[in-house]
DNA sequence: TTAACTTAAATTGTATACAATATTGCGGCT
DNA sequence: AGCCGCAATATTGTATACAATTTAAGTTAA
């Protein structure tokens, strides 16, 4: 890399710098759900002027972390539980088409190993003695890998991309479900179930079985689903889920 | 329209007047695909300043009809046949999916109504003696009514959201076909193969058929893309299609 | 006390000025 | 001719000023 302007364009370094940093204030909790964001306020935590904060706003609406108020600017969106299994569900969805997709092009003995390798690298965290909050957050990583390969392999730029904006909502994400035990007793023994699903819908493209690719990724984002409602049930672990403040759930009868 | 603009009011009159101008632009051949689009050249076509002009730039971007430059600003975005089909493809099984869904959900029978009223106009005009123009609009009209409605009674934002965001490419959406054979002497024949599938969506729907619901659904995509097909061998239609003017057919084997 | 009105502050939408970077066209050179 | 600097231009990203509107506060009247 002989240039220093090539990933980071610095063109729009203030709008990206504004923008992550929104994300992350809304993310971390530092903004409630339901809240106004005011311009101002972001020009004096960022340092940076109000056209990249603006800029930013709508980035950030377009993700779907804020909405747009009825008087103008923006709010920090709220989801209830209904919009958490919803998003689950639709990406449980669009993934199990990926997978169909991808087993009947015959995904390339590169690609396979590529899934492999992260198939590979997570077996090993999960056959550590002690896991801790390192070795979930590679898990965490290598997992988002796999999906995101997963994803690919169908060659459906329309299909990446609806999958990557439903993802954006951070407890859709396909990772979501591994913070969200990170504590219970049992976690060994999730990450192994959902090791073997990867493993399954791997054989599956391997074989060209579409059927089984497709129903496999799905039921696998059931996974996720029921880990969710577990941890709900339990009441309090949701802040470890990033964005789990935004989620309103009204407790009721499970 | 999307959820990220707020469309009544006057406060954000200039950046809406910019966004609909470029998008009218950019659908109307004025701007070329793979082109530049200056934001000066803008200011001076819409009479507008250069802020709104960038709050519509991104939006338009986020719509993905434009793309971003690798030197800054935007380009209009080229699509290719690949794109086309994928994109349907992708809307197919969404509406698929929203269909399974609602007949799932047993749709109550003021929505189903609703969805007859549609079916019914759509009748009446596919029953007319002459096709005209106006036809053809009030047709697509209902049609895209139809469509919207089915996927509404999934109740499921994130599927509502992610075919919307498909259908803002005007190729993909479900009324492309209508324009890509106004001239074609078989139309009406389409119309009302169309208005079988219709039909027996709605049936299926009533029965709580969901698996029929599905099938069905998905096969009417199948209608888009047979006739974009048949209208690119023609070599000539494609400029019916809004938008048709965007998309790169290396025209070859077919 | 509460409701309504008035005024001040805050906040957004828009326009424009400025700085940094890209692009273009031209002249000179090999 | 063809190619390389280099200046002139164009274009974007950012900051800031201004106007219109919304929100809030404070005051008065019932």
């Amino acid at each position: 890399m002989s240039r220093l302007t090539r990933n980071g364009d610095p063109r729009a370094a203030q709008t990206l710098k504004a923008q992550l940093r929104l994300r992350q204030m809304i993310l971390d909790g530092e903004l409630s759900a339901g809240e106004r964001v005011p311009e101002l306020m972001l020009v004096e935590r960022t340092g940076v002027s109000r056209t990249p904060i603006r800029a930013a706003l709508l980035r950030l609406a377009e993700e779907g972390l804020l909405e747009p108020a009825d008087s103008g600017g923006f709010v920090v969106r709220a989801f209830d539980e209904a919009d958490v299994y919803d998003a689950i569900d639709v990406r449980g969805m669009l993934e199990g088409a990926a997978a169909r997709r991808a087993a009947q092009r015959r995904p390339s003995r590169a690609d396979l190993s590529d899934l492999r390798d992260c198939v590979g690298a997570m077996d090993a965290i999960v056959a550590r003695r002690t896991l801790g909050v390192e070795q979930f957050l590679d898990f965490v990583r290598l997992n988002e890998r796999y999906h995101a390969l997963l994803v690919g392999l169908a060659h459906s730029p329309v299909l990446t991309r609806a999958v990557e904006r439903i993802v954006t909502l951070p407890f859709a994400s396909p990772s979501a479900f591994v913070m969200a035990q990170s504590e219970l007793a049992d976690a060994r023994r999730i990450l192994t179930l959902s090791q073997e699903q990867h493993r399954a819908i791997l054989e599956a493209l391997a074989a060209g079985a579409n059927e089984r690719a497709e129903s496999v990724a799905r039921e696998h984002s059931n996974l996720a689903k029921h880990n969710l409602h577990a941890a709900a049930k339990r009441d309090a672990p949701l802040d470890k889920i990033a964005g789990g403040n935004l989620i309103r759930l009204r407790m009721a009868a499970v």
